[in-house]
DNA sequence: GTCTATAGCAGGATAGAC
DNA sequence: GTCTATCCTGCTATAGAC
């Protein structure tokens, strides 16, 4: 009956979370001790170093996040009432956009993922081999059963999909400027998330005849 | 007859460089100076502290090198053979990735941007009002010839276009990761221009009906 | 305006008591 | 395993000679 949670797991709970708002040169190992309520120096007894850390980070909570987002699409795909691209499309947005994964985990996956892309360290082949391309894979599967083209265009396709996913959803802040919503709430969530479909869909169509 | 380059168009031109590159927190001064072959001193002489010196950066030189990004585009659009909506989106494409600034001028918009947009500080706002939001609304307004449907939708889409082009281009990286292409050259570029096309072009379509 | 020298501080890491 | 105390490095910023 172990279910105390140990120091090193709240030391990695906290880290992720930091890590995710203010980027790796932004935190400093004395803010992660404060708001994780443990001394300076356990946090070095028990990683070794910073970066061992934030390695252990992606290692740990980001890919297990992450890979609870691809468990989410591929049951969203099998219980689609439908077999459409549509049906891919929505599956996949929603996964990212609305899954059941609480907020800060959610916060946690997108915002270490763009600070990656932004800023590649060690972990970003870890990132890429065990969570981008094997979503991206899942996802031109399935739309290859509707779209018979050359695979280059097919995760062109699906990474032109996700690239407005993250768009929309990391960059909020300046969407929300340009478009200019009075609020930006679940009900302004799901309207840009049928726009995402519908501009996606159509979208589909003019790759289908690219050499 | 002054055109010797003062010490001061010298920091500036190099911190751009370095803040594109590394970021704020990962450039210190010294490495500035260093690269400009000035005193660490001559640094804070003119520009008052290191935020101070990336404001600057930001609005003089970032902001000089969006302003020709987006006279690129209209003037591309003027000088298209026809008249529709796959010129403008072809005329947006082209201004932002093959536009005739030189690689490292367009690699320190692009950077500068994706930082600001990930970790947005003081120049954010800047950013926004001066090159993001008279970008959109001039692609807006030339969309807005050929596509009738409220101002929100239209809004919506220039940006799905966008995150499109900022995507390939930034994280090239990324991408050539997941596409494993042999090589990135111009005529992957021109390639992966040819797919935002295709894909946005149809995209559209999908957007006329949006309530 | 440009340099050297240095103050002053923050963060990462470790030694050693408990 | 956890704490206190401390070392050391690297940074920004400034004082003051030239």
């Amino acid at each position: 009956m172990k279910n105390k949670i140990t120091t090193k797991e709240k030391i990695l709970k906290v880290s992720a979370k930091l890590f995710a708002e203010k980027g790796f040169y932004g935190t400093s190992i004395r803010d992660i001790a404060k708001n994780a309520k443990v001394n300076v120096a356990a946090i070095n007894y028990h990683f070794g170093s910073k970066k061992r850390l934030y390695l252990e980070v992606i290692q740990k909570v980001f890919l297990s996040h992450a890979e609870k987002i691809r468990k989410e699409f591929n049951s969203n795909i099998k219980n689609s009432p439908k077999n459409n691209p549509e049906c891919v499309i929505s599956a996949l947005s929603k996964a990212v956009l609305l899954s059941k994964l609480p907020e800060t985990e959610r916060k946690v996956v997108f915002s270490l993922l763009v600070r990656e892309l932004t800023d590649p360290s060690e972990a970003f082949p870890i990132i890429a081999k065990h969570a981008l391309l094997p979503l991206v894979e899942d996802v031109a599967k399935e739309l290859n059963k509707f779209i018979k083209t050359q695979k280059e265009n097919l995760i062109l396709t699906v990474l032109s999909i996700i690239s407005q996913i993250i768009f929309f959803n990391f960059f909020s802040r300046w969407v929300r400027n340009a478009v200019s919503f009075s609020k930006y709430d679940e009900k302004t969530k799901e309207k840009i998330i049928q726009h995402i479909i519908n501009f996606s869909l159509k979208g589909l169509e003019g790759c289908k005849g690219d050499t």
